[in-house]
DNA sequence: CAGTATCCAAAGGGATACTG
DNA sequence: CAGTATCCCTTTGGATACTG
């Protein structure tokens, strides 16, 4: 049952849809991910970034323009998680058309 | 980025190791699945249980013993998460060897 | 055994304003 | 742009006691 630990790195509503986000369009930025992941605040944006990348599925670079910008990126950890995304995302679809009807 | 929808059905702490309880002795008891997940409360995994069976992941059937015990099983719906789970599972603990060195 | 009920502390998280 | 800071309400969830 050691899943439990496993999620923790990727607990809460959010870290999930942001990771979704950056392995999407493979580099992301700030403003970016806060469009892409519908209602989340810029205040839990950073949050959870911070802990992205403190668990090491992340890396942030900020980059030299003005005013400045700051990339998010998969490490090579963190794309061994796009097989799982992939297949939640699928299983997610599905799951609505079942359940809710939509 | 739909992966936040299917993720509701999924969210919170509990649920996952809890689905990965059931999912491991194919049917499993209250108490059991208590014993089974560290940490979690009566309370918690009473509330988690409806929610998964309002979603159609689990079903609870109640044994006529003496007291009364409770068996709650995946659905065949539950079922297609089997596969992700047990990928999570896998990830999970690469992770821990990873980044935590346990 | 399998829950429910209550109390209450702690964490989550939105809105808004502000900074380098 | 990419955050941080603050205020404050909402949700989560532990401990404990109780019920059929």
């Amino acid at each position: 049952m050691g899943v439990h630990d496993a999620m923790d790195v990727l607990s809460g509503k959010w870290k999930i849809p942001i990771i979704s986000s950056i392995c999407y369009y493979n580099e992301r930025r700030f403003s970016d991910i806060l469009n892409d992941v519908p209602g989340i605040s810029n205040k839990m944006l950073s949050k959870e970034l911070k802990e992205l990348e403190i668990n090491k599925l992340i890396k942030r670079t900020v980059l030299d323009t003005q005013p400045i910008t700051v990339q998010y990126v998969l490490t090579e950890h963190g794309e061994t998680l796009k097989g799982i995304i992939k297949d939640l995302t699928a299983w997610g679809i599905s799951h609505r058309k079942k359940i809710i009807g939509k």
